[in-house]
DNA sequence: AATGAATGAGTATTCATTCAT
DNA sequence: TATGAATGAATACTCATTCAT
């Protein structure tokens, strides 16, 4: 009885975390419909709350947007750091970084067009901006544990351009293309049997 | 008599490159306010046109974002197959990128916005995917000219990853890094005598 | 049947004077509801125009009170001056003022309302202080042409009270305690066998 | 120990003249606001209390507004009464009246604002009405204990009349000048060597 | 007794698009 | 052919009030 049979989207007084899940909600739907298709309305249909839910938490959508952006931010640098976190020596840190754009960011596309949206919001909008900045910089650090300063900068950026290119393109690059690029940043030398 | 001297504003009759100043304009107002801040009203006050004039001449805001869109992508593709046609060795051709990166795009931030703008849009748009997509394969089949399909790959996703990086970063690479990576992908060896 | 007969309500795409008639309407249904109470959705109800009509023709609800208030200062000072410029002699002069106070402002006490919807509202909006203001300087104007420009101001501020005051009194002063007033305030002397 | 001194701001536990307080404070919203901006949400953060202290002391914003503006006209009729009370003699109360119309109310330009949107408020709520008249029944009679009723109405309306212009004014009346109106209303012969 | 989260009805305003002139 | 007025659907946001805790 007070086994709190989850509640069918009417009468939901008590609700914690409610403010939290709406933030996760907004990048759902940001995911979906794009910044210029997210309304208040459409977040509180996904999340299950009354239209007034949104600005009794958010003074204003902006805050909204720069709170899921944030998140997902983190969420990325997170993987990010944790996945070369892992590696102990050159060949790991080379794969590490391949996993990484084949995987983490590929596997949800999702993200990528996140990311883009929060590029585009970012150029106008000054308080993302460090949103952006701390992330690349998290980025930055993280690399820099296993590269010089020069070549983590390359290798960001590389990781970048294939990601969108991937997003963009019919035809996405394969892994061992994508495995030849970043050797090459790195200055690794070919393979001496290549293919 | 009658015959009106450039009329001011006002009672612009026989306006014939109308059409064509409009979808100029257009990317103006998207570079300044942002797809999402651009309405029919706003570029019809930047072009100095009456608002009529707007679905007069194009079906819809799609139509007119994928025209002005079309020569965005346009202008800047000639702009890279230009510079990449007057290069005649390697040498020039590493110039050539390095400048491409550091001059064409950088110089014009308004661009590098349109971009992200146009990825943004064209994620949720089919319609523009193609255009995205021409203009991939400008940039390649240019690259392809002078180097391996992989290669020109590889530095076509560096030189979209070094762009984007340089208009988020505070501290954007400076050019003799932006050389070295480009070296680092065309496998060129290092200087003899480094920095 | 091109008769055009009076169109019910519904589909009205012709029609000038619209923007005229929606300020009129204004100051209707500020009188009824009061400006707290005043929504474009009223006023659009009011004059059977639609919501978004509103909005086309006055850029926010401040411009439309700021309209519809000086049209009411206006309208108020025409009486006044109409009234006063009839006066040839001590006594019309007198006789003026009192019917104004009497007549013109009682017989509407929407008016007396109104006035202080403006005053009210003036007090937060410098653009309406200017409403206040000339029209003030009307009331002095004409009441200066018979009048030294002290008893002016004085004659002012007592239709001013007296108004008021006969707004809010629930048994009002009558027609001749308010000559007797005015006369006092003339410094013309009491009648030697009053009442 | 834990007996809290002073608690800053949060968990005001014991609050005993709380209700009293937040009536005050509604006076200070209302002058800064105005009617139409003043809300529970303002009012709770000015007195600094929870919003659900709002409407756990005043059943709705009617009876806050009633009790705040009933204070506000008690506070004003106190000072009238106190200030004729203290007058003697003709000369006395004519004094009185004008430095109540230069010094009481000109001195707090707010209470004026909150006189008009008290008459404003109460030609539209019949409970407030009772509030207006109260008051103007008390200075009335306050008056009458030195002038007969039909002067006394007059400097009634006088005052009103001067403190309203005073206040909408640019250059409001000088004190002789409100002493030569009143000397006028109550009939004093103009002083023999005038100015 | 007291509170802060919750809510739904309401507000101004924006805007693509339609259409009579 | 060209336009500006017109419109209605949609948006962000506000707020008095309710209510579980």
């Amino acid at each position: 009885m007070t086994e709190a049979t989850a509640a069918p989207s009417r009468a939901r007084r008590h609700d914690p975390d409610r403010r939290d899940r709406i933030i996760d909600v907004t990048l759902d739907v940001v995911a979906e419909l794009g910044v210029a298709g997210t309304t208040h309305r459409a977040i509180a249909r996904a999340a299950d709350v009354p239209l007034g839910s949104m600005t009794y938490h958010f003074a204003n959508m902006d805050e909204l947007l720069g709170l899921a952006f944030t998140r997902l931010a983190n969420r990325i640098a997170d993987r990010f750091e944790d996945r070369l976190g892992q590696a102990h020596n050159a060949q790991q840190v080379r794969d590490a970084v391949v996993e990484l754009i084949m995987v983490d960011l590929a596997d949800s596309p999702a993200e990528i067009v996140l990311t883009y949206e929060l590029y585009t919001l970012a150029a106008r909008r000054p308080a993302l901006r460090s949103v952006t900045q701390a992330w690349m910089a998290r980025s930055r650090t993280a690399l820099q544990h296993h590269l010089d300063p020069q070549t983590a900068r390359y290798i960001d950026a590389l990781m970048e351009g294939i990601s969108v290119h991937r997003a963009l393109d019919p035809e996405p690059m394969g892994i061992s293309d994508v495995r030849d690029a970043v050797d090459r940043v790195l200055r690794t030398p070919p393979a001496s049997t290549p293919r």
